[in-house]
DNA sequence: ACGCCCTCCTGTTGGC
DNA sequence: TGCCAACAGGAGGGCG
């Protein structure tokens, strides 16, 4: 398998997020240092002339985007799914793959590394939920929005399974592939299953599930692969939790079935044909 | 409106 | 042992 590294969803975001905000919040940009601009889209030439000089006024997150506040716009910051930002003295040699650097007036460096530069950096200016790429994006697990009449009913609208519903970012945001199969599995429900099917109290049991296994994620650090390091360089350890993800052919935790991998939409499925129905 | 597929990218893996 | 295709996946874009 080729996940050798994070995969950043949600939680791996929000590690991040409280990783470098006290790095930070308050200092003031002195430049921003582009070394490969061909992420997932280009950064701007006259970016970094937009951003010397700015006080940095805080940090926040909106489904898998990382929001850097700045004193004239925000940077939108995605990790992709190998990215990671890591707060590092000035002048540390480069490796493969860094790909920015925000010098801080602190001596600082917010450095950005992605081998698969899946990963992009945007700068809005005005209200960043504006921006075209958060604008249409659904309520956040956590909202009050997200309960169990709002995911039943947008379940039974779709034809599609209810592992696409959840990480479906205009229904939902920040489920992805690894804690859509780890919820389902929590809350007893296959993967495979028409969306529409659901009933009431099973939407029930997935909200609690999809907050449940997120913020678990989030009290550990993030979940572990191969080589998944916060900004601090500690690892996640929310591997060690997964009940089905990357668990195919091995015992169930809870009931002993082996566990079975299908393939949904060409992404992997976990789940237990035991405990889940 | 919805659902599905394609695309971007590169390190790792497995088959021959 | 070495080569190479397949695979992994977030998510926007496009198409039917």
């Amino acid at each position: 398998m080729g996940n050798y590294s994070a995969m950043p969803e949600l939680p791996e975001v929000e590690t991040t997020r409280r990783g470098l905000a006290p790095h930070v919040s308050g200092r003031r940009i002195a430049a921003l240092t582009v070394y490969e601009p061909r992420l997932r889209w280009r950064v701007p030439d006259d970016l970094p002339a937009k951003l010397a000089g700015q006080r940095i006024t805080g940090t926040g997150r909106r489904a898998k985007y990382l929001l850097i506040g700045l004193e004239s716009g925000t940077l939108l910051v995605h990790l992709g799914m190998s990215g990671n930002l890591r707060v590092l003295p000035a002048g540390t040699p480069r490796i493969a793959h860094d790909h920015y650097d925000l010098l801080l007036d602190s001596g600082k460096i917010l450095r950005f590394n992605d081998p698969r530069r899946f990963g992009s950096l945007h700068y809005a200016t005005g209200d960043p939920g504006r921006h075209p790429l958060l604008a249409e994006l659904a309520p956040e697990p956590f909202d009050a929005q997200f309960d169990p009449d709002y995911l039943w009913r947008i379940a039974r609208g779709r034809r599609a399974s209810i592992k696409q519903v959840l990480m479906n970012s205009r229904l939902v945001v920040g489920v992805g592939n690894i804690y859509a199969s780890e919820a389902l599995f929590r809350a007893r429900v296959r993967p495979g299953r028409g969306a529409r099917s659901l009933t009431r109290e099973e939407a029930g049991r997935l909200v609690k599930a999809v907050r449940a296994v997120l913020s678990m994620a989030i009290r550990v650090g993030g979940t572990t692969l191969r080589d998944y390091v916060g900004t601090d360089g500690e690892p996640g350890y929310f591997r060690q939790k997964l009940y089905v993800y990357e668990r195919a052919g091995k015992a169930c935790r809870v009931c002993g079935t082996v566990v079975r991998r299908v393939t949904q939409q060409g992404r992997s499925t976990y789940y237990c044909p035991t405990c889940q129905r």
